[in-house]
DNA sequence: AGCACTGCTTGATAAATATCAAGAATTTAC
DNA sequence: GTAAATTCTTGATATTTATCAAGCAGTGCT
């Protein structure tokens, strides 16, 4: 568990130690108990958050199933990004997979950091960019990657996850089912 | 084939006519004959463009195959955004699969809308959320569709691209073989 | 016209992955 | 601590998708 100044440093670290207070000091601290929704499919998103601790999922519903989207852990910012800045209903719900400990700031105050630091709008623009490299990435690997790649890569990236959260979420995310995803892991272990 | 103005309002909408018409000043015409290459993976991507006709390719390579991450007509801009604002070398090779006419900016010039514009940079982080919108949205339906279904719902978007385009490159965008492709194109005619 | 080239289709087959069902293991709730 | 609920595993089977191989259909070239 670092300090807000870390994780916010994480994303965007050209910031003067001044306008880095002066940020920090529109956060507060939130907590979620497990079970707890961040927020829910066609409610609006109207913060931004960093995970102190705990676990969160972001996921929607098809007609017939769930597909999970993503799954933040410590350090990671949480948000609906479209639902926040277009102020669109959100297509995702977010639920706590844990007791959750958050840095959130309210998009009444998260507007406000523009008027505070002088190069933000540089900064945010790298953030979004970053996001959607990411994002891109992401894409190819699901267009090239078999469901066993998926599982290496995944596995490779963040092991941990595989005894924080039910199985059953990562892989979805990784877009195949449980039983397939157990398969693969049996395969794996010895 | 529209003005430069409406593709800029497409994506950038809320500009007074005075300043839309600065910025467009800095666009240069560009053609590209069938084969020429946008960009090169590997190459710095120094512009972006707007596609005034004609069709363009971005793919990369794994080590067996090649992977289509995107087909752009009129109207769609064009450029590897991570290595355009980022100035990393580019993953993509974006390639003209037609005779095509741009409307491009160079990076330089493109730096200076910040300075022509008073609320660019508003708008830029609109156009870059989008932009992320949209592939997050992409995931979902990598996640959740099957071939079949990516199929329909890609034909009942641009159903104009496939007798313009080698479909084999339709198919790899999807995420499935030309064979596959080929079948389900079958079935789906009758 | 005839020939190479590229892209598309088709069939046969194999491999990957999903589905369904049951049981084992783990976690949660009281 | 025990019962209930959830999650994970496993097997049998079905479906989807990929692979391989061959042939076909355009297209451009000379």
């Amino acid at each position: 568990m670092k300090t807000l100044e870390q994780y916010i440093t994480h994303y965007f670290d050209i910031i003067a130690p001044a306008e880095l207070q002066q940020i920090c000091s529109l956060f507060v601290p939130e907590q979620l108990s497990k079970g707890a929704y961040f927020v829910k499919t066609g409610q609006h998103c109207r913060k931004l958050s960093f995970i102190r601790s705990g676990i969160l999922r972001m996921y929607a519903h098809t007609d017939e199933k769930e597909v999970t989207q993503w799954i933040g852990t410590e350090g990671y910012f949480v948000t609906d990004l479209s639902s926040l800045l277009f102020g669109q209903q959100s297509r995702w719900t977010i639920q706590a997979l844990s007791e959750v400990s958050l840095f959130s700031i309210s998009i009444e105050h998260y507007r406000k950091i523009g008027r505070l630091v002088r190069q933000w709008d540089e900064l945010e623009k790298m953030f979004l960019a970053k996001c959607f490299t990411t994002m891109e990435h992401r894409i190819f690997d699901l267009l090239s990657l078999s469901a066993e790649e998926r599982y290496k890569q995944f596995f490779a990236q963040q092991p941990e996850l595989f005894n924080q959260v039910p199985l059953q979420y990562i892989a979805s995310m990784l877009g195949m089912t449980p039983e397939t995803f157990s398969r693969i892991r049996k395969k794996m272990l010895p």
